[in-house]
DNA sequence: AAAAAAATTAGGGTTAGTACTAACAAAAAA
DNA sequence: TTTTTTGTTAGTACTAACCCTAATTTTTTT
């Protein structure tokens, strides 16, 4: 699917405006005049990027982005739009991770720029992601003995002291060993340990490391 | 050693009631009125961050923070402070790197939140650049054969797959593979692939993953 | 040229991990 | 209640890796 490039902001003309930019140069544009107008009937798995008006009546662009941020699933990237030249506001904002922070009359190269570099952030992001999300969905699928089993192979424990912490026999470490890499798709322990690591995989349950 | 916060700023009454400020937590401050005077004595090996002025005679704020972003060495967290609300600037040094962007007049406790923010996370910077320098260090004391077989370990791949791959024997591999684990000072197989994955070691130095 | 480091190979013994099959009990799900 | 999953253990054969010593050649450094 193509991304989409979602514009909020009360003022029409300036809606129009910047449609008519956007499209320009082919890109998907859904607009809405209100902040709670986009935010009941946003997808979050729809990739794309956020124009976002400052000043609106109702909710205001700094309000939405606290609520998008609230919402574990948003990664949506932000750009925001603004009349009037508030420092402590674009600062704020910035810090609450928008990608920009454009004051009315900004140059239409400028926009695309950010659009677009808002974009390859929202691609690199939701990518990161997906990886994130088979990885976790691999290790869902492991039965609490073979996460503790997963747990010491990554620590670089053997097999038998596994055995002795856990109170089990060595053969049947051996066998929930053999389920883990199974179950996770991997042929390697390097492997099993990239998965892992790389992909957050458990990230509050892997404590000790020692 | 404890942390010191760099002031540069060409107001001279400013410099004073900054340092005030800090000090009176306890903080150890260093003042400058000029951008090149800080950057001509300043010591990359010290901790701590930077508390600047946007505009001074000679180079600006945002001057010296590209001049500090392009040392490599360099990664002292910026706190810029302004008299004039200029967005499209505290947009681009926000963008740029820096921790906060303060307008005056500030409140004396976001001035200082922001210090221990900054310091916080100059701590942590330094902390993990220190974590690989170090693995980075023991990475360079190996010889070209031995980071070729670190790598083909790291890549989950058996002794024989690598010295196939190589054209040299099996044990050879053995012989360098004990090498490696002796050099990096890891004892099985998970630590070694941690140490390389969470250093960047040599990530310009492992191409294929396949 | 001499010394040091790196790369190569080997043998022997030990330990660890894998593959496959098989079995049984307990708990959870259908 | 029957079925499935999970956890448990075992045997056997095979493969891979580790530890140790030792030797040769090549390259680099002094």
């Amino acid at each position: 699917m193509d991304p989409i490039v979602y514009v909020v902001d009360d003022d029409q003309a300036m809606v129009e405006s910047l449609s008519w930019i956007i499209e320009s140069v082919g890109l998907k544009v859904k607009t809405y005049t209100r902040a709670h107008e986009f935010l009941d009937t946003y997808d979050p798995a729809q990739h794309g990027c956020l124009l976002l008006d400052v000043r609106m009546p109702g909710m205001s662009g700094p309000e939405l982005q606290a609520k998008l941020n609230a919402q574990a699933s948003t990664i949506l990237p932000i750009i925001f739009i603004s009349g009037h030249g508030d420092v402590p506001l674009a600062v704020r904002v910035m810090k609450a991770g928008a990608v920009d922070f454009l004051t009315k009359p900004f140059n239409d190269q400028v926009l695309l720029e950010s659009i677009n570099k808002a974009l390859r952030i929202d691609k690199q992001n939701r990518e990161k992601q997906q990886e994130n999300a088979q990885a976790e969905a691999k290790f869902a699928a492991l039965s609490p003995r073979e996460v503790q089993v997963l747990q010491g192979i990554v620590a670089g424990k053997q097999n038998k002291v596994i055995s002795a912490e856990l109170k089990i026999s060595l053969k049947t470490v051996e066998a929930h060993r053999a389920s883990v890499m199974k179950k996770m798709g991997v042929k390697s322990v390097p492997e099993l340990v990239k998965l892992v690591l790389t992909n957050g995989v458990a990230a509050h349950e892997l404590p000790s490391e020692e």
